[in-house]
DNA sequence: ACCTGAACACCGTTCAAGT
DNA sequence: ACCTGAACACCGTTCAAGT
């Protein structure tokens, strides 16, 4: 009697479905998939849990509401995205800051638009508590600053028909989440714009931006 | 008897539950005033068959389910954005084109963000069926082909920077668009922009865009 | 400490029954 | 013809009880 338990524990400890493991971490990759599959709202507590293997109530040890699963998810969506600007940025430091500025919005497009339920988590706000997800406050904080910097880098050197450089930045910014958002909203479509067309289309939209912005 | 019911019926046409008299009307309202309340997650078919003081199942009469209330929704929020567009219109068909396209912009924009939660059921496309929605298709493929009318004159008379028509094209209508969904999603107050002075930074950087995009 | 399973108050939707 | 009210299958959330 014994001996089968002691057989039993480590052969089910998947199947079996008390003492998870790590649960919190089923949880948000389960909310992922979900959110990946139907968009954020497909994402629902109870189909986690079921998805982790678990009781409707468990999920409520780890989080206390549905938000605050979302908002795990979107720490975990934001982190992914960071990495992905940091490393498209990591080789262009010694470029001018128009380039830089064109390839932090490529680099923006790309993962907003091969991840885009992950994107509109993070981006629409109305999934979650955004003062609670404080890694995804301080990422924008930092995109904010870095694209100031760079305008006004590129301001001091003269490469800027404008002067009002707040316009411009909130102008580039409305840019680059317009098209991300056209995209998750099914709007390229009706604009006559394929699927596959539409990185390119937004590169280019991003340079007819950028070469409007340049002196 | 007789008389206590005739008394009766003029008295509560209003109060009674039976024979509303227009019910698909009430619900419609109800559900423009639930979305502007909440956003258009607050807007579920019980809660518009409460305020119209029917039960739970009477709307079901006059629409199939949930979507086909919001794609009703949509055709009426949608024939009020046409409205404030063509009023703007109206008095400028003597302008040049540039300044006529910074007018749609501005009439778009001054919608979008007086009415945010109406405008996001048109334009998230995830609230219902848009191919169910005759009305909102077409408008949508007419402000697209004014815009690419408006644009090609200017091109025409040489006022261009640009000769990626298309591209240029996309890059206003993304403008605009992310910066209505910026104000949705709560992303001005990031920004540092003050929702008093929201609309004012918009139109701004709606001039950049116009200034860069003009030779 | 962590999870189950029943419970409660919601929601969308259906349908027999009422007027 | 139009609406009621009970019913069903969902969902988020709570909580006593199990291990």
């Amino acid at each position: 009697m014994a001996m089968a338990k002691s057989v039993k524990k480590p052969s089910r400890a998947a199947a079996s479905p008390y003492h998870h493991g790590d649960l919190r971490r089923a949880l948000i990759d389960a909310a992922l998939a979900l959110a990946a599959e139907g968009g954020p709202s497909a994402v629902s507590v109870r189909e986690a849990a079921r998805r982790a293997g678990v009781s409707p109530g468990a999920p409520f040890r780890h989080f206390d509401s549905r938000e605050a699963l979302m908002t795990a998810v979107a720490e975990e969506a934001q982190q992914r995205f960071r990495a992905e600007i940091e490393a498209a940025l990591a080789g262009a430091v010694a470029e001018g800051p128009l380039r830089q500025l064109k390839l932090l919005g490529m680099a923006y497009l790309r993962w907003a638009m091969r991840n885009p339920a992950h994107f509109e988590i993070i981006s629409t706000g109305r999934w979650f508590d955004h003062d609670a997800a404080v890694e995804v406050s301080r990422d924008n904080a930092d995109a904010i600053a870095l694209s100031e910097q760079l305008l006004a880098q590129a301001a001091a050197s003269g490469q800027l028909r404008s002067v009002d450089l707040k316009a411009t930045q909130i102008a580039g910014r409305a840019l680059v989440y317009g098209l991300a958002r056209m995209n998750i909203d099914r709007h390229f479509l009706r604009w006559g714009v394929q699927p596959e067309q539409v990185e390119r289309i937004a590169e280019q939209a991003l340079d007819v931006f950028i070469g409007g912005i340049a002196r």
